[in-house]
DNA sequence: AGCACA
């Protein structure tokens, strides 16, 4: 199917997981936590003595999986932080990654949840902002900035987009800590913002989220 | 610490 070179790994590495979450949600919150950068094919975590804590994700993007690897280094993820988060695709390895990756393609209608967590009494709280990925939200001018620090203030968010072409205008609400609507001239011009600036971390527990705004 | 699901 795919044709000559051998395609850059677009799966990430992640250890240092908290032992005690459940292999079922453990999958869920990473899939829900990471589906900010990127469009996700896959997400492997055993329990075997050898393999538990530990994750593999796999993404449809290679640049969505770098992204996702540079902006959730130390990341809190239950209690843990996300250590020597890694991008995959050493020599030693790349046969076994392009097959696990096939294997992935395959099996996409069995990728894990659609952001639905049914709380099993555990903190299921990292789909908190998924209205939907990025990539199959339609284009919007308006962005939707989700994960900010709650001391965040539109002035701060209005330093940071004003930098990128088309800027007008910062929207917050009293009622809703965390969130904020930014608005651009057009749809192009708010892409290339949240292409600059997702997962850009105010805090380093608060990589921003953001997604195009519904309509 | 730890690098793959069947």
């Amino acid at each position: 199917m795919l044709t000559g070179d051998i395609p850059p790994n677009q799966t990430i590495y992640v250890k240092n997981l908290n032992e005690k979450v459940k292999k079922e949600e453990l999958k869920r919150s990473l899939y829900c936590l990471f589906s900010q950068y990127g469009r996700i094919l896959d997400v492997v975590a055993l329990k075997t003595a050898k393999l538990r804590g530990q994750a593999w994700v796999v993404f449809s993007e290679v640049t969505a999986a770098s992204n996702a690897v540079r902006q959730m280094q130390g990341f809190p993820f239950y209690d843990k932080p996300m250590v020597r988060l890694v991008m995959l695709g050493h020599e030693s390895n790349m046969q076994k990654q392009s097959e696990r990756k096939k294997r992935a393609e395959e099996s996409q209608q069995s990728a894990p949840a659609n952001g639905k967590p049914e709380s099993n009494g555990g903190p299921t709280s990292f789909c908190q902002g998924n209205q939907g990925a990025q990539e199959t939200a339609p284009p919007n001018n308006i962005l939707f900035i989700q994960n900010l620090p709650h001391e965040t203030t539109s002035m701060m968010l209005k330093v940071l987009f004003q930098q990128y072409p088309g800027f007008r205008e910062v929207r917050m609400i009293e009622a809703k800590p965390g969130i904020a609507f930014v608005e651009f001239e057009d749809d192009v011009q708010s892409s290339m913002a949240m292409q600059a600036l997702q997962g850009f971390k105010i805090t380093p527990q608060n990589p921003m989220a953001v997604t195009y705004a519904k309509k």
